[in-house]
Formats: structure tokens, sequence, C-alpha cells
DNA sequence: CTGTATCCCCTACGATACTG
DNA sequence: CAGTATCGTAGGGGATACAG
């Protein structure tokens, strides 16, 4: 009897949650916005305390999360230069939390997931070694 | 007095934790593991359920969790088409976690950075109208 | 100092065809 | 049905140069 065992969450591709696997945003996007917790920050410094971040990728990513409404450019106080900070928005600050969770997750959990991979490897080349025996680059 | 406002956290290019921004595997890893929630399923299940992937990044996918250990190939049960059943280590298991965590974030705010997106994407056509009145491509 | 503009590369993803 | 092999593409990310 071939019953339906368990119905499977559906992923409507049309949905906006399918963009959100787990990842919430690019590579740099976690990074800033703890970058940015305890107050504004300007440019140069996330710069420099995001090294080797490119400052294009650095305005890509600043750009794009004030589209998406997580980050706030205000002007920088007491200052003529036009400089301008990165603050927070509430939004941005509802990350947080869910940043919070996945570090933990990997304080957790990483150092077994990095065996797991190590122990992996190892076999792949193992085998690899085994077939290679007859047949040098 | 320039004192050290506040301390940013630090982040060792090194260290295997910036490897996890935010973003626990690929594309479709989050899908996956909530498919293998309620036990193990085989390879065409998942495809037909995560449907458009192709069955390359499926298997591309699948693999890499393997390597990760998050999920394990098993025997099917009482076939004898050798065909395999992928199910969550668990390792695997306490990705649930996590991703419910980041479910709920988007089920809370998502709405909201839509929105944000909608209005930064307004302005910015609007802007571009108006600048474009005199020149035609 | 704060970006924007190029150029390039590499990987993830996807389509398709083919094998056990 | 369960993959592996190939090919093609788009975009993210990086280096560098240049403009305000």
């Amino acid at each position: 009897m071939t019953q339906t065992v368990a119905p499977l969450p559906s992923f409507d591709p049309a949905c906006p949650m399918s963009a959100f696997p787990i990842q919430v945003g690019g590579k740099w996007t976690a990074m800033i916005v703890l970058c940015l917790e305890n107050g504004p920050r300007r440019f140069g410094v996330l710069r420099r305390h995001l090294r080797p971040i490119s400052t294009k990728v650095l305005a890509e990513t600043l750009t794009a999360m004030g589209r998406d409404g997580l980050v706030r450019r205000c002007p920088v106080e007491g200052a003529d230069d036009g400089g301008v900070e990165y603050e927070l928005t509430p939004l941005g600050r509802t990350l947080l939390d869910v940043i919070e969770h996945t570090r933990d997750w990997a304080r957790t959990h990483l150092s077994e997931l990095v065996r797991a991979r190590d122990a992996f490897d190892r076999a792949a080349t193992a085998s690899k070694a085994v077939l290679g025996t007859s047949r040098a680059p």
C-alpha cells in the first residue's frame, strides 16, 4: 500500500520565501550587521575592519542593504567632509537574533562538520591513490 | 579624545567560521533538509518535489551534504533495484532548529523588507524618469 | 575619504544527453 | 529510476583606476 508517507513542505518558486533558503544576503551582510550592532560606522571603518573586502563589494552590499531597509545612511555628526555613516534600521536589528542563532549553531556543531568533511576527503584521496597506483601524471 | 568607541567583533579569515556568514549551504540545502525532516527520501522524490532543480544540482548538493556529514545514503528497505535513500544524520537534524528560526524571521519581517525594496526601486525609477526626459536612447 | 566604473574570473546553477 | 558527463550562462566577488 503506497500511502503518502508524510506531507512534504511546499516551496512555491513564485513565493519570495524561496529567495531565503537560509542565507540572509551576500557573503558580507551578516558581518556588516554585526559591525553596526553597537552604533553607526563610517565606510572606512567598515572597510578596514572587514578587510580584505573590496570597496566595490562593500559599497554594493551597503547599497543592497539600504534597498532592503536593513541599513540607513545618515550624515556624520560634526563632520564637514560630506562623509556619512551607516546605521542599522529597526528591521536590520531584527536580523541580530537570527545571526546569533546561526553563530550558536556554528559554535556547537561546526567542528563536527569539519571533521566529517576531512574524513570524507581523506577517504576520497585514499581511494584515488589506490586507483592511481599504476598511473602517474 | 578618540576613544575606541566599542569593540567590533573580529572575523578571522582563517577561521572556518567565516565560511558561515549566515548561509548554511547552497541554494537548495535548507529545502532538502526540510524535505528529509520526516524520514528518508529517494532521489526521485526529492527531484520531483524540488522541481525545477536539475538532476545535476541535486546530486551535487546531496554529495556536498554527505561530505559535510549532514546526510547519509542508505539502501532502500525491501527494494532490489539497488536504489538508495537519503536521510538526515543527527548533525543534519540540528540544522532544523536554525532553519526554523530563519523561517520565523521571514514570516515576520519579509513583507517589510519587500516593501522597503519596492519603495526604493520606485524612487530610483522615478528619478531616472526625470533625468531621462531630455534624452531618449 | 567615499565612493563609482571597469575588467576579469570563478563558481553555482541550469539544460541536456547519456550510462548502469 | 539513479545518477554521471558536458556544455553553457549569469552573477558574485575581487583588483584596480579614477572621480567628487
